[in-house]
DNA sequence: CAGTTGTCTTGTATGGCATTCAAGAGCAAA
DNA sequence: TTTGCTCTTGAATGCCATACAAGACAACTG
């Protein structure tokens, strides 16, 4: 009972942390924000920070599972939708995230953290894909190939500026060269 | 005279406090690597950097021109091989600045210096492989939106380790559905 | 109730970082 | 010899992520 009320409130604190912490990372990028802030942000005394999470880096990836978790909430929405809307709705859900993506990849070398998170989350991602395109009928090897083609276009598109009509020209375009009518 | 004296001797120090920064932000990474680290390296105090470059990222700058321009003089070799080729003549020189890349993105929201370089590096990398489908045949509008898939690609199979096969699968895939026979 | 234990918070410190500033060394021009 | 320019440095500033040991407080135990 007690361990239970205390695992509660715990949990309750950490959600608290996180959403700060996403809040700041969102806005200030990672390396913008530190961790003085964010404690400064909740009242605390920064090293109380510490006690929650080992690293820094750990505590970008509890943010990170937070966006993804609330990003799973969301997609049941569009499992039926043809492949370009698939895309275009990934984008949209992380463009929020967008400076957290590249931060991911240029911490990859130095953080073993991040390496798995991002490990993880690619063959998750690359899972769903491969398993839409082989229900519309494309090969096993096809798909694995196309999988991580849409992937890189999702992160070109995520990193680099671009338009609506950029946007909708790429997409379109991987979608009828990769299931011709 | 004289003037010239310096200036050459300007030139040559530059050059060494270059090629040094290079060596280590390719092998220890742009945050892995010090402006203290470079300066010892190079037997001077931390702060004789500051006199030739205003800060860090202008140091990354002069880094990246430099192996811009080394990748430059190898261009003639490919001007006239298919576009596959060519993007694997690409991936091959730039791999050996595989961390720098990552670098650049994720400092392009924090230093204008940064994404001065970035905006024109996109902007020649564009106009180039748009020139060389205009060639092959391709329309203008179809060959920008080309382009950038292009660098999408390359910048995807930079970050993200993968296969031979892998690689080669994409690029005959990407060519294939650019340049329908 | 008193005492022990575990959870959480903090003060304080460490070693690193990019960068700044004012003072100097060395050499060229006047 | 003096002036001025280029280059180097010592010393400092204000950040940063993080470590450690001591404390506050509540829950559990006897």
């Amino acid at each position: 009972m007690a361990k239970n009320k205390r695992d509660i409130d715990l949990k309750v604190k950490q959600d608290e942390l996180e959403s700060t912490a996403a809040r700041l990372f969102l806005s200030l990028g990672y390396d913008g924000t530190s961790m003085s802030r964010i404690a400064r942000e909740l009242g605390v005394a920064p090293n109380t920070l510490y006690w929650y999470y080992a690293s820094k880096d750990e505590l970008l990836v509890a943010v990170l599972n937070r966006q993804m978790s609330q990003t799973l909430v969301h997609l049941p929405t569009i499992v039926d939708e043809p492949l370009k809307d698939k895309m275009a709705w990934a984008l949209r859900e992380f463009e929020q995230s967008r400076e957290l993506v590249t931060t991911v990849h240029a911490r990859l070398e130095q953080s073993a953290v991040i390496r798995e998170w991002h490990d993880q989350f690619h063959r998750f991602v690359e899972a769903a894909v491969i398993h839409t395109l082989k229900a519309d009928g494309v090969a096993q090897e096809r798909a694995t190939m196309l999988a991580t083609v849409g992937t890189f276009l999702v992160e070109g598109l995520l990193a680099h500026p671009h338009s609506k009509r950029q946007r909708e020209a790429i997409l379109q375009w991987f979608a009828d060269s990769a299931l011709p009518a």
